[in-house]
RNA sequence: CGGGGUGUGGCGCAGUGGCUAGCGCGCAUGGUUUGGGACCAUGAGGUCGGAGGUUCGAAUCCUCUCACCCCGACCA
């Protein structure tokens, strides 16, 4: 390609509002054009780019035996409501209508439609497992697009379902597609992390994200360095370590039994004290002793929520716990109106409100909990023989600090940007489609469920977020939108332009992809640009190099130069960049 | 949806009631240059996001509205 006929324009100052690397890069290397919010166009070098990933997914996919198919984006409303996903997906689903007043559903993602397809061509134990996939372009109406490709509207995405007769099939097939993420994120050079992750609300046992670690990452990840867990911050759990009651620990014999050491209830004043940590120093005691309470609507019913003074609700896993799905906390009006008083509520002695207990309450003894009066607390508070709860479980935050639920070593956290997710549906799709079929005793069942994506423009996006400098991108060879960047330095000299056009054309011949600056440039342009657009190998051809008959080859992530005989450069740089490939498991050229 | 911010040539910005709306980059033409974003000259390009209002006069003041960005909420 030449440079000069090529679309797109490189900046020099990236476009207002453009802040996270990624975005400002893309937009300035004239890869991506954003139209609206979340919504963007791919310009040439972006949608190279764009392929490439492409092929090496589905090659992948491939190798594990996924059968390629395309669904439509136009659904039915009718396919959502008979999934009950047009409740849980809510907002988020572009919807339409058309002439003749059929609601439609502008696909955010597929479960449906192939289960709606399954249902049709599934009949036999016989016809399954199977594994099928599209890369296609999906949309959601996203609260908040962000980050450039990070988090958008449209994006591209190669989207799996797996069918299986039992968990144990499903289980196989979840293996195998977390073994090809690992190869596909192998071959695109990005490191990526495979952390457990929430399920979600629609049952599915089992979930697991692909996470590439970087600053500008929206989830966060809570991990443990000692053991290698990793896990979502919505998923994590942590060792709650059990608090051990000031007054037990002085009469050890008793500790045996843990009833015995509850002491009598008794109310105290505590004026003024509304916050867990008023209490705790007014009291002297520290707040893993206390009892803390926070109120939330979940899906409009008022929830009485009890966890530790020390620890955090962690409201996704709060959500799964109650099987709801609009969550929030509740208005001091709602709270007022529960007849709560804020800031000394507990459960005891509360009637008629829904009291959710994260497990921690049950680690220690003698707490301090509100009396529900104002200014007064109760010493001693004990489940359950103080109060009773409608749901105890583990519905707490962890943090970084905590101990590893695993092993017991510290916790850590970072930033990740989440670049793929696998997922064990289960039955709950396929029984809401009727996708049944006959197992070998001719019991009908429901096909065993498992569902993985991979965001093309997002892990495109993390790459770069990933593998970059100051100067520009630099792109992994496998996915660069050129594998050559040919760079010849004063094109009026009468040796150079020939002697350039030459190596353009050799080097097109055996293959390799060329970006080739013909452009009547200076050299800072022309290198600026180079470093820029990230393409790998850069070849500088000038005077200077023509007087030793040879020519400059540089890699864009490497700092050091070297010359190189002009004469059979082109076979040379072919082999190179063959041998590179294949060292990373990757030896096809996009032509 | 809550909080904050920004809308002025392709991009980045200046311009707080008064002449024909400026600057840098980019673009076009010509010339001199050029190993890390050169220089000179000439030139093209703008209903100042939109609507309404105040005023002799509005990019500038008021009202409404739209779009975009950031933080939060939200994100099977």
């Amino acid at each position: 390609m030449r440079f000069s006929k090529l679309f797109g324009k490189t900046l020099r100052q990236a476009p207002a509002g453009a802040e996270s690397i990624s975005h400002r890069l893309l937009l300035r290397s004239g890869m991506i054009a954003q139209i609206a919010a979340g919504i963007y166009s791919y310009l040439p070098l972006g949608w190279r780019v764009l392929r490439k990933i492409e092929s090496i997914i589905r090659e992948e996919i491939d190798k594990a035996g996924g059968q390629e198919l395309m669904l439509p984006v136009l659904q039915p409303f009718e396919l959502w409501q008979q999934s009950g996903r047009d409740v849980s997906f809510g907002q988020s689903l572009f919807t339409l209508t058309d002439r003749k007043e059929h609601k439609l559903v502008l696909g955010p993602t597929h479960e449906e439609v192939i289960t709606e397809l399954a249902h049709r061509y599934v009949q036999s134990y016989r016809d399954l497992p199977l594994l099928l996939y599209q890369i296609q372009t999906k949309f959601r109406d996203e609260p908040r697009p962000r980050g450039g490709l990070l988090r958008v509207r449209e994006f591209i995405m190669k989207d799996l379902y797996s069918f299986d007769v039992d968990e144990a099939g499903l289980d196989e097939s979840y293996e195998k597609m977390s073994q090809t993420y690992k190869n596909i994120y192998a071959r695109l050079g990005l490191p990526a992390l495979i952390v457990e992750a929430d399920s979600g609300a629609i049952g599915g046992k089992e979930s697991h994200e692909f996470m590439v670690i970087t600053e500008t990452g929206e989830d966060e990840v809570i991990y443990c360095s000692n053991c290698g867990y990793a896990a979502n911050a919505e998923k994590a759990q942590s060792a709650k370590a059990r608090i051990e009651d000031v007054i037990a620990s002085r009469s050890p014999e008793q500790s045996e039994g843990a009833a015995k050491q509850f002491l009598p209830l008794e109310e105290i004043a505590t004026p003024r004290c509304k916050t867990i940590e008023e209490v705790a120093s007014f009291l002297g005691v520290s707040t893993n002793q206390t009892f803390k309470a926070v109120f939330y609507s979940a899906d409009g019913e008022f929830v009485f929520v009890v966890i530790r003074g020390d620890l955090e609700v962690n409201e996704t896993k709060l959500r799964n716990t109650l099987k709801c799905s609009e969550l929030r906390l509740a208005t001091e009006g709602e709270v007022s109106e529960a007849g709560i008083v804020a800031g000394f509520a507990s459960p005891i002695g509360i009637k008629d409100v829904k009291i959710v207990a994260d497990d921690s309450i049950t680690l220690g003894a003698n707490f301090i909990a509100g009396a529900n009066k104002a200014g007064y607390h109760f010493k001693n508070a004990n489940y359950p023989r103080d109060f009773q709860v409608d749901l105890i479980g583990d519905i707490a935050l962890a943090h970084p600090g905590d101990n590893c639920p695993k092993c017991g070593s510290m916790l850590s956290s970072a930033r990740g940007i989440e670049v793929g997710h696998i997922f064990k549906l289960g039955t709950f799709i396929s029984e809401k489609m009727e996708a049944f079929f006959l197992d070998q005793e001719g019991v009908s069942k429901p096909i065993v469920m498992g569902s993985d994506g991979i965001g093309l423009g997002r892990l495109l996006a993390a790459i770069v977020e990933q593998s970059h400098d100051d100067k520009g991108i630099i792109w992994p060879l496998s996915i660069a939108p050129y594998q050559v960047y040919l760079c010849p330095l004063y094109l009026d000299n009468t040796e150079v332009a020939p002697l350039a056009e030459n190596v353009y054309q050799e080097l097109g011949k055996t293959g390799v992809e060329v970006l080739f600056d013909d452009r009547d440039e200076s050299p800072g342009i022309k290198f600026n640009d180079a470093d820029l657009l990230g393409i790998p190998l850069r070849l500088t051809l000038s005077p200077r190099t023509l007087k030793s008959q040879s020519i400059e080859v540089k890699w864009r992530a490497k700092k050091e130069t070297q010359l190189w005989p002009l004469e059979n450069v082109a076979a040379e740089v072919n082999r190179l960049l063959r041998k590179k490939l294949a060292s990373q498991g990757c030896a096809q050229f996009l032509m």
